[in-house]
DNA sequence: GTCTATAACCGGATAGAC
DNA sequence: GTCTATCCGGTTATAGAC
């Protein structure tokens, strides 16, 4: 956020001064549009029509459709980190992943264009395949670091490498599992449900 | 199947002579485009092309393209229900649902297409909405089915219909989320995720 | 930097010939 | 039943005006 180029005027130039407002509100656009017809569904001429500009405009600032997807999943990546538990860490965490979930239901576009991103995505010859797996292993690899800082502090007991792997993987599941259900049935208990699953796999963890 | 009328002659006629092997090569053929695809990016000429008729010839047999989702889903659904488990009830029914799921990795077309489909069509203006809700809830009825029966048998402890609803919804959320893991990632050890997942989930319905 | 206009193309769907 | 020809709307992309 500091990375702005001062120039002896006190006023900030270039590409800062209309560009980073009008592109936050295009990528708002785009959310809103790929949110509610999918990524093959949405077109750039909706999403223009949504923010009040031409379509060229779009394609002016994102290069294509894809470079569109990429700037709305990397959004949506730095929001979901930033309002993510940077503060807890062991079996805090985990303790923490219902509400996280539950916080969903008040954004179901973003929850639903991800997941059917991912699900599209899914094979290697789609634009954000690269975007979306790196993602995961991200997200596996936050898992398992503090599934083994609860095991560290003897919050859990030992497990070998592919344990820990498993146990990650089944939670990530589940979080992906419930939240598609939600999407189908909104009259499901996400945060319920997540709440039994882990205050279950939390009890395995100590009983081992 | 026999639902063939009968004629005076010994040979079939009507919509049946090369309608329906036709059909089912129209569907297969459908059904790898739209893998491969997805929906909104499978075209109906691409599927003409892949089967070798014109565009047109398929919208004669499904009438649009949603006629040829739902035709694509519907096969979908009658291999895998056939492929089920219709021998086995109570507890025994949920052992066997990690081969299932390793089963999925011998068509990683068909399930890429479900988990698309199903991702795209949360959204209640898509055209298979309906259709994935209802299978979603026969499969979440079939198994709450077999918790009945597994109580009802002694084999696990007694629960409330809200928490067996809570229990089939996890094991299907996992399913499904592990399936989308493996997509991503065909290192992903479904079979070993699956297996740990049921293994506990039963241990803690006994226990209870 | 943003917009209009336009080119070149692809998608689903229909009409009519064979 | 299947094909060719065609319509119409939508998509990416570019060129150039303001």
């Amino acid at each position: 956020m500091s990375g702005i180029p001062e120039t002896t005027s006190t006023r900030a130039r270039g590409p800062y001064r209309t560009g980073r407002l009008r592109r936050e509100q295009l990528i708002e656009a785009t959310m809103a549009v790929f949110a509610e017809h999918g990524y093959a569904g949405g077109s750039i001429r909706a999403i223009a029509e949504q923010a009040g500009v031409s379509h060229a405009t779009l394609i002016q600032h994102f290069g294509n459709k894809e470079g569109l997807l990429t700037a709305v999943l990397e959004e949506w990546d730095l929001r979901t980190v930033a309002d993510g538990l940077s503060d807890v860490s062991g079996i805090e965490y985990f303790g923490r992943l219902p509400e996280v979930m539950a916080a969903h239901q008040h954004s179901r576009g973003l929850l639903e264009l991800f997941t059917t991103i991912a699900a599209e995505a899914s094979g290697p010859s789609h634009p954000a395949h690269r975007f979306i797996r790196r993602r995961y292993e991200k997200n596996l690899a936050t898992l398992a670091g503090h599934l083994r800082e609860a095991i560290a502090a003897g919050e859990a007991a030992p497990m070998t490498g592919e344990q820990i792997m498993v146990e990650v993987r089944l939670l990530t599941a589940v979080m992906d599992g419930i939240g598609l259900q939600w999407l189908l049935d909104p009259a499901t208990d996400i945060e319920g449900a997540m709440t039994a699953c882990v205050d279950r796999t939390v009890a395995a963890w100590q009983a081992r």
